[in-house]
DNA sequence: GTCTATAGATGGATAGAC
DNA sequence: GTCTATCCATCTATAGAC
């Protein structure tokens, strides 16, 4: 867009050597215009200019556009995935390996929903993830496909939770809580918004963590 | 758009004068490729590849890329609304003007689900309409956003079959509601079939809708 | 390591023949 | 109305100066 093709630059005599700086600051600028206005509607040049580095750092650093997200993406749902698993172990520690359904949601709902938190940083990062699902590389959603290990443990406990139940019908109410949790998208917050007249607020997130337990822990005991 | 009146006719003899089956085929083979594999990652060329015409044939019959996308857009979202406010109002009708919560939800899923029956025409349009949520374009975004009335008769019926519930309550269960139906891409019914090691079947789609009306029923009653 | 300049490829749109 | 050929903008990636 913007192009100063004359005058580049007075004498560079002290460059800036913090290559770990460069290669943050690309990094978090990367994932906030993805998580904002979508994968491929965000250039290696708008990256670039928004973290106020040259344009070639992408490239350097990374290898291409669609290593960098990879790399996103790979780190994102890694923390995400940990976080879930510490409160999925936490829950069995004390239940004696036996969680009730509530607490296994809550080791599923919790961390995403507290990264969204309204002054987390982390909170862009859940909007990429979510976008990431449905606008990611094939190399990301073969990921998505393939690693199953982490939801394999979340079913498991569910089943033992809920002895009556047809281990087909517990992935299938697994299927719906995700669902719910990826529908938490800003967009969808303010068509909400809009619907309920200002009625509903996404800003207090502990509040909707137990309107979503509430609902789908009664829907998993159906 | 259309306006070839007054320069009329000249001796048609040799040309195909098919121009509604042009427009058809352009309109089908974009609403697949752009099911399939994503909105910008289908260029122009793809579609009238696909649809066996020439490549000026978007611009003459729809006048851009985003033209014929939102025409697609308006056209699926338009038929779904309809066919889920007829459900609607006959569950409206069969309970004298107070149908149960079950009832109404059946007016939410039932018309995307049935559409996603395999052997249906439609099954292509429900992947065009959730992909269109996230990755349409500003145009396709702000219909939705501002568009609710549709969804606020829904509001209004479940909000007046809950008499107990507080309206803030209604507005969210039926966001967790719509989150379920939006997840039923799919990538997400693969990445449930490895999951469950083939258990659930996405074939049988009155299963489903079972399965989503005991589920979220019992989640809107909790 | 950082930056500029540019190569190389692609895609949306259109002019003009028929 | 249909089609080909082409224009022009934009993007990723990279070569090479410093």
């Amino acid at each position: 867009m913007k192009d100063s093709p004359v005058d580049a630059a007075p004498a560079n005599d002290l460059q800036e050597p913090n290559e770990a700086a460069t290669k943050a600051a690309v990094f978090c600028a990367a994932e906030r215009l993805f998580a904002l206005h979508g994968f491929q509607n965000v250039s290696v040049r708008d990256i670039t200019a928004d973290a106020g580095v040259n344009l070639a750092s992408v490239n350097y650093h990374f290898g291409s556009k669609d290593a960098l997200l990879f790399e996103i993406f790979r780190r994102r749902t890694a923390e995400l995935n940990r976080e879930r698993a510490r409160m999925l172990h936490e829950a069995t520690d004390r239940h004696q390996g036996k969680p009730p359904v509530r607490d296994i949601l809550e080791a599923l709902f919790a961390p995403p929903l507290r990264w969204a938190t309204p002054e987390n940083d982390r909170r862009i990062s859940v909007q990429f993830i979510i976008r990431s699902r449905s606008e990611g590389t094939e190399e990301m959603r073969e990921a998505l496909t393939k690693d199953v290990s982490h939801l394999a443990r979340f079913a498991d406990a569910l089943i033992a939770a809920c002895p009556g139940l047809p281990r087909e019908t517990a992935y299938w109410r697994l299927h719906f809580c995700l669902g719910m949790v990826h529908n938490n998208r800003f967009a969808e917050f303010d068509r909400l918004h809009v619907l309920s007249d200002g009625a509903t607020r996404e800003g207090d997130i502990e509040a909707l963590l137990k309107r979503m337990l509430d609902f789908a822990e009664a829907g998993f005991l159906a």
